[in-house]
DNA sequence: CACCAAACCGGACCGCGGTCCACTTGCATC
DNA sequence: GATGCAAGTGGACCGCGGTCCGGTTTGGTG
C-alpha cells in the first residue's frame, strides 16, 4: 500500500468471472504486452476479419515474439475469448445482478426468453470472432462461460418449475444458441435475426410449458 | 472488409461427394485405392483412436501418396464420413423406407422419438468417428446427411400438427443430437445413454405438445 | 494394336497452430 | 546499488492438414 504514485497502471478491468486469466500479481512488461496483443488483434480483426488472422500476424503486429500469445492466451480460440471477454462479462453481470427481465425479480421464464435474446445479439455483434472462440467443440463443452451459462439456466428451468431432467434440457437451450448454428442460419439461411428470436421464444415457452 | 489482398476461396475442383456411391465411371485404379484407403483408415481407427491417426499415416499404410487421399475424400472430415457412410445410409434407409416405428406408417411423434434413438444409438457406436467427421462447425452445418436429418424431421413435426417455426424446431432438436454435446455428455459427464435417450424422448413431447 | 486425352497418382511443398528452451528482464530483498 | 531468481520472452522448430504439378496409367477409339 505504499502507493506508487509514478505508475499509471490503468485499473485492466480485471475479469472476475471464471474465464480465462486470474492473473495475481501480473508483472509489468507482461500486462503491457497483453495489452499491445489484445489492442493488435482487435485490429487486425476488424480490418481483415477473423479468418484472415494468424497468430503469427497478430504477434508481428503488437512487436512480441510468437511464443507470447500462446504464453497470454493458451490457444487461437483464448485469445478470441479474450476479445469478447468485456462482453461476455457485461452479459453474465446483467443476468446475474442486473434489472429484470434479465436480472432476478422477474418470471423465470420471461428472463430466460430475455438470456436468449441477449445471447443473440451477442452472436449477431460478434458473431465471428464467438465462432473462433468455440471453434473447438471439444473445450467449448467444457469453457467456464458454458458452465456458466448453463448453471443460469437450469437454475431459471427449475423456478420455472419444470419437471423432468432440466441438465439435459439446459444442453438441448444451449445448443440452439449456440454460435455456429445462429451465425449460420443468419448468415448461411438468410434467417433474420427476429425470426430466431422470435424461435427461441417459443422454444422457451414449450419447453417450460409442462 | 471488402477488401482481401488474399484469396482465401478455394476452388474445390471435383471434389465428389462423399457420401453415397454415385461414383459415375470411377477407373479401375481410382476404385482400388480408394478401397485401400478405407480399409487401411478403418484398420489405423480401430487400433489408435482417431485422434492418432493423421490423413499421413492412413496414405501410408494404404501404400499410396498423400494426395491421393484428399483426391478421393476432400479432407479428414470427408474421408471420416466415408468410413461411417454404410452406417449413415441404413439409418436413413431405415426411417424412409423401412417399418416403424422408424419407418413410415407409425404415429410422427414416435417417430420422431425413434430417430433420435437411432441416432443416439449410432453416436454411441461411431461417436468418435462422427466427431471427426463433424468437426467443421462451417461445413457441418451445410453437409448433405444433415440435410436428409433436417427434411425428415422438419417433415415429421408437419405431420405431427406442429405450429410455429418448424425449420427452427428442427434445427434446435438436431443440435440437441449433435455427436460432440452427446459424446460429451456421455462420457465426460458421465451421462448414461439410456438417460440422454429418456431426455430425447421428453424433449420431443414437450416441442410438438402444443 | 497403336494412339491419345483425360483421369489419376505421389510426394515435395506450404502455412498455420502450437511447443520448447536458452536467454533476458522485472522485482523483492539485503 | 548489488544480487538472486521466478517470470517473462522470442524465435527456431515440429507435425499436420491441405495444395500443386510433372509424370504415369487407363480405357475408349480408329
Amino acid at each position: 500500500m505504499a502507493s506508487t504514485p509514478t505508475a499509471p497502471l490503468t485499473p485492466l478491468p480485471t475479469l472476475a468471472l471464471p474465464m480465462a486469466g486470474a492473473q495475481e500479481h501480473e508483472r509489468a512488461d507482461a500486462a503491457r504486452n497483453r495489452r499491445r496483443l489484445l489492442d493488435a488483434a482487435g485490429r487486425l480483426v476488424a480490418e481483415r476479419g477473423v479468418a484472415n488472422v494468424t497468430m503469427e500476424a497478430v504477434a508481428a503486429a503488437a512487436e512480441v515474439g510468437k511464443g507470447t500469445v500462446f504464453r497470454r492466451f493458451g490457444d487461437r480460440a483464448g485469445l478470441m475469448n479474450a476479445l469478447i471477454n468485456h462482453t461476455e462479462t457485461d452479459l453474465q453481470e446483467a443476468f446475474l445482478h442486473g434489472p429484470p427481465p434479465l436480472g432476478p425479480g422477474g418470471d423465470p421464464v420471461e428472463r430466460l426468453v430475455a438470456f436468449g435474446h441477449a445471447r443473440l445479439e451477442m452472436v449477431d455483434l460478434h458473431g465471428e470472432v464467438l465462432r473462433a472462440a468455440e471453434s473447438c467443440a471439444e473445450k467449448r463443452l467444457a469453457h467456464p462461460t458454458r458452465g456458466v451459462h448453463a448453471t443460469h439456466v437450469a437454475s431459471l428451468l427449475r423456478d420455472a418449475g419444470v419437471s423432468g431432467d432440466v441438465q439435459l434440457l439446459t444442453d438441448s437451450l444451449l445448443a440452439t444458441l449456440d454460435a455456429s448454428l445462429v451465425w449460420h442460419q443468419n448468415h448461411v439461411l438468410g434467417m433474420p435475426l427476429a425470426r430466431i428470436a422470435d424461435g427461441w421464444t417459443d422454444l422457451v415457452h414449450r419447453v417450460t410449458r409442462c
